[in-house]
Formats: C-alpha cells, sequence, structure tokens
DNA sequence: TCTGGGGTCCTAGGACCC
DNA sequence: TCTGGGGTCCTAGGACCC
C-alpha cells in the first residue's frame, strides 16, 4: 500500500540575524535587524575593536537604527526587535520610527550562504528529497523516509531540528502536512524552534480562519481584489463557487484559488532544476540623472556588466537574452531586453547588447536603480552555439535571404 | 514609512510560419 | 478579396516569493 504523502516545510529562524548573533553574543536578547547600508558596518566597528575578539565588543559600540540615514530595507529582523513591529522588507526609515535603539548589522552574504550549505547538507543527509526555497527554506518529502510517517512526521521533523542545531546552533521552524501548500502555512503555526504538523481532516479548522494573504501566491494585489469581493479569511473563498472564483479570476487563477482555499495541491518536491535568468541590480545612493551623471552612471553600468559576466563565468553559463531595467525617482519601472544570434557570458557583448537597450528608454527622468539581466541560459560546457551554427547552416535547410528588420541586429 | 536584490512564472500582442 | 487557426519566438510588464 502507498504511504500518504508527507510533505515538510522548513523555515530557519531569523536566519540572517541569527547568523550574526553567532558571532556577537553579547546581542543576544537585543532588538537587533539586519539590512541597510552598503557600508560595512562591521568593518568599522572591527577597526575600531581591532585585536580583540568580536565577542568582547560591547552592545554600545553598535551603530542604532536612529543613526542610520540610508536607502534601504531590512532583511531579518531578531525576535525582540519583531515585538516593536518591525520586520522583514520594511524601510530603514520606518523601522527607525518604530524602534530608534534596534542595533544595525549589515548582510554578510558569505557567511550566511556558508550556513546555508551547511543546514541544507544536514537535511540531505537524513531525508534526501530536498527542494530549495532559497537561502532559508527548504521543502522535504518525508512520505518514503524510513520513519517518516511516525506522529505525522513529526518524528522526524524534531530529528532534523536537532541535527541542524548540533551542526549550526541556529533554530528553524518546521511544518509537516499533506503537501507543500498546507506545510508553508503549517510552518509559520509555531515559530520560532517549532514544529507543527497539520492533517488533511485539519484544514478546515486550522486553515480557513487564517487571512487569505497567509495562502503562498497570495500577495497584495490578489489580497486587495478578493477583499473587495468581501473575502478575508481563507474559509470565506472556499465557500465559493468554483465557478465563481473562475468568474472573477480567470481560469487559472480561479481554479488555483478554489482549490488553494481547500487545502489541495499536488505538487512534487523538485530536487533539481536549472536557472533561467542571472542578473545584478543596484539602487543608487541618490538618483542619477543621464546626461547629468553620465560618468557616474557610465561606470556602474559597466561594473553590473562585468559581474553579470562574472556571476555567469563562474556558474558555468551562457545566455542569449541581454536586458536591462531601470527604476525611476517615481518608483515606475522599465525594462528592454533583446535576444543575441549567439550565446555569450561575455562583459562587453553584454554591455554593448544592453547599450542598445538603454537607448530605447526614456532617459529623461531620474533614475533610481539600474540593472542588467542575462536570460535564455544554457549551460557553457553543452556548447550551444556550435547546435545553433549548425542548424543555421544544415545541408536541408535553404539559406533565405534575411528580412530588412533583421539588419538592424 | 518613500519602499533592496535576486529570482520565477504568467499574460498578452505582434511577427512569422505552416 | 476576404477569411481561418495553430504554434513558436520575441518583447514588455506585472505579480509574487525569499
Amino acid at each position: 500500500m502507498d504511504s500518504p504523502r508527507r510533505i515538510a516545510h522548513l523555515d530557519m529562524d531569523a536566519f540572517f540575524a541569527s547568523v550574526e548573533l553567532l558571532r556577537y553574543p553579547q546581542l543576544k536578547g537585543l532588538p537587533v535587524v539586519i539590512g541597510g547600508g552598503r557600508r560595512r558596518v562591521d568593518e568599522m566597528i572591527r577597526e575600531r575593536w581591532a585585536g580583540r575578539p568580536l565577542s568582547e565588543i560591547p552592545p554600545e559600540a553598535f551603530p542604532r537604527l536612529k543613526d542610520y540615514a540610508g536607502r534601504g530595507v531590512i532583511t531579518t529582523a531578531t525576535y525582540p526587535a519583531r515585538q516593536f513591529g518591525v520586520g522583514s522588507a520594511m524601510g530603514m526609515m520606518k523601522a527607525a520610527k518604530l524602534c530608534p535603539q534596534a542595533l544595525v548589522l549589515p548582510v554578510d552574504f558569505d557567511e550566511v550562504r556558508r550556513f546555508s550549505r551547511a543546514f541544507k547538507a544536514t537535511i540531505r543527509e537524513i531525508a534526501p528529497v530536498v527542494e530549495d526555497r532559497g537561502i532559508d527554506e527548504v521543502y522535504i518529502d518525508f512520505t518514503e523516509v524510513p520513519g517518516g510517517q511516525r506522529e505525522g512526521g513529526r518524528v522526524l521533523a524534531r530529528l532534523i531540528q536537532k541535527a541542524i542545531f548540533e551542526r549550526t546552533a541556529l533554530t528553524c521552524s518546521i511544518g509537516v502536512a499533506p503537501n507543500k501548500l498546507i506545510a508553508k502555512m503549517a510552518s509559520e503555526f509555531n515559530k520560532p524552534n517549532g514544529i507543527s504538523v497539520v492533517h488533511g481532516e485539519d484544514v478546515q479548522r486550522l486553515i480557513w480562519p487564517l487571512p487569505v494573504r497567509k495562502i503562498n501566491g497570495i500577495g497584495p494585489k490578489a489580497e486587495a481584489k478578493l477583499h473587495r469581493l468581501g473575502l478575508t479569511a481563507i474559509g470565506d473563498i472556499a465557500a465559493r463557487e468554483r465557478e465563481w472564483l473562475v468568474g472573477h479570476f480567470g481560469k487559472s487563477n480561479g481554479a488555483w484559488l478554489h482549490d488553494a482555499a481547500w487545502g489541495r495541491d499536488d505538487r512534487p518536491v523538485v530536487t533539481e532544476s536549472e536557472p533561467v535568468s542571472m542578473s545584478r541590480e543596484t539602487t543608487f545612493e541618490r538618483d542619477l540623472h543621464a546626461v547629468r551623471d553620465r560618468a557616474e552612471l557610465g561606470a556602474i553600468f559597466t561594473d553590473l556588466c562585468e559581474r553579470v559576466a562574472g556571476d555567469l563565468q563562474r556558474k558555468g553559463y551562457v545566455g542569449r537574452t541581454i536586458g536591462i531595467k531601470l527604476r525611476y525617482d517615481d518608483f515606475r519601472i522599465a525594462t528592454r531586453d533583446q535576444t543575441l544570434p549567439l550565446y555569450t557570458a561575455d562583459a562587453r557583448t553584454i554591455r554593448q547588447a544592453a547599450g542598445q537597450c538603454l537607448k530605447r528608454v526614456d532617459l529623461t527622468r531620474r533614475l533610481r536603480l539600474l540593472g542588467v539581466r542575462v536570460g535564455k541560459l544554457a549551460r557553457a560546457d553543452s556548447a550551444p552555439n556550435q547546435a545553433l551554427a549548425l542548424s543555421a547552416t544544415a545541408p536541408t535547410v535553404a539559406a533565405e535571404p534575411r528580412p530588412a528588420t533583421m539588419d538592424l541586429f
């Protein structure tokens, strides 16, 4: 007999902040936020306290939110900071109003990635079917893992929690359920360092009272529309006819909403995937103008192209679609892209194509952000250009005159 | 309260082909 | 002269997630 599906969602608790607290244990229990600045705050601190262990730097030595005057958002807040209403994705300015005394530390991506690899490796040693959902989250298929069914998955979840803590000294929260959709919601029920187990028959009791926004895939826009229609809880969606939802949200979205509200989701746990695009973008310290700040903008542009090229080369990919992204001072976004005849990972080729794209957007407004993207990726070792060349010159294909519009490229 | 950076997926129109 | 439908690729924008 087939075992019923048991899917876990695991979320590291305040991941970025917890990683920093391992370095600065003296900050435990204090409101700390991670994020914001491009200035290496911790380097400044270390310089000032050179020669002393990091753990001996007194909390008073750290910068506070009230002293922080930069663009940017909070990546993670410790639980003491969350008590003041500070949370991820919140602007630094707003956070400073809510909790001016919170200490600010920058993101140390290398360190966070190191811990990310460590906790994921620990999980895979216990349960091999793991789907990456970013730096601090995974789905795990418990179904076929020995012991994965005991107490609905609670026993295995405890084992994983313990193994991660022993290896990294970090805590996580786990939800186990019949599918990814419910597991994701369940992992939030007992945060931090919690486990919750949800069964199919619990959907009505545990899921229906939750606000619609708790469904992974319902964002601010969908939430607003649901509210306008008088639907605020997940149960309100479930109470509607499928056809009614299809009428208001379209065939695919309406059906999905109905399924989600009833806790139905048969998506598999996907262990491997290939990247679709790679990009680099940056928000300037102050808004820049294409003409007045031409030199500065040009240098940033070149740097972005070089960084994307570096990423592609380091990871072994090439791409054919080169694109740019602008954010204007009024927060409107414009994108342009162009697909090249050959794959590339070369910074100059990327810069050339991205430069063409830049000519096609409005550059009279001041810019807040500039980004460069490479899409239509292929593995560099799969020799995609040779394949393209072969198909273009295959003897069975007659050489046709190119239409005039192609000459533009 | 003026809102980062890195992604994925979906939609929709037009070009082009059969 | 007018009328098709299906499929794929390209491009721009937008919603959403971590």
